[in-house]
DNA sequence: CGGCCGATCCACT
DNA sequence: GTGGATCGGCCGA
């Protein structure tokens, strides 16, 4: 059931976006478990991605997380607010990272309720990078964090998304990456509803 | 050391 | 449809 190391070590950070789909991304803070089908996601392809914080092997602080071998989270604190959430994927050096920007909240309701403040589960409760973190209850401290470990983890639970229920498009608020910004690196399921 | 700004969200018009 | 919130990281001096 949960994803290990294998999965996120393939080459193509863009096939793993696409595997995402339909996967669900657990937490475990405190004995407070918390789930969402991932139903958006957004791949970002390292040195090259213009996109990318990595681009050009630009390696900082904050951006060295992505150069470790796969299989750990990416996480950054954005516009002083949001703490987005990536899953980093490929081998060590090689800075490849998938943004989750969206889920269907499956357990734990009542807890991401609390957690967001919000008195109803609509049908955008879960979309959007910065409120799939607030759901779950990532902070940006866990960034580096193994998700082979027992926090944060994916697991496969046997749901099936067919090709033509994935919507395709260029990603997301990165107009400053040129020709990069029009890359169909975003995976979406078209009325996620359904999968629950 | 100072200034700028972002892979966003929400409230409000 | 729009603008304000809010702060760590990054870059240039």
């Amino acid at each position: 059931m949960k994803l290990d190391k294998r999965f996120y070590l393939r080459d193509d950070v863009v096939e793993i976006a696409c595997d995402l789909l339909g996967k669900t991304l657990i937490t475990n803070y405190n004995g407070q478990l918390t789930s969402g089908l991932i139903t958006e996601t957004e791949a970002y392809a390292g040195k090259g991605d213009k996109a990318s914080h990595a681009y050009g092997g630009r390696k900082t602080k904050r951006t060295e997380i992505m150069f470790r071998q796969g299989g750990i989270a990416y996480i950054y604190l954005c516009y002083g607010i949001h703490s987005l959430f990536n899953i980093v994927t490929n081998k060590e050096n090689i800075p490849h990272a998938i943004l989750i920007r969206g889920i269907l909240p499956v357990d734990g309701k009542d807890i991401m309720m609390k957690r967001t403040r919000k008195a109803t589960i609509d049908k955008n409760f879960g979309v959007g990078p910065g409120k799939v973190s607030k759901a779950l209850g990532i902070h940006f401290s866990d960034s580096g964090r193994d998700l082979t470990g027992e926090r944060i983890w994916v697991e496969d639970r046997g749901i099936i998304i067919e090709n033509n229920s994935i919507l395709i498009t260029s990603r997301i608020g990165i107009d400053y990456a040129e020709e990069d910004a029009k890359l169909p690196y975003r995976f979406v399921i078209k009325d996620p509803e359904r999968y629950i």
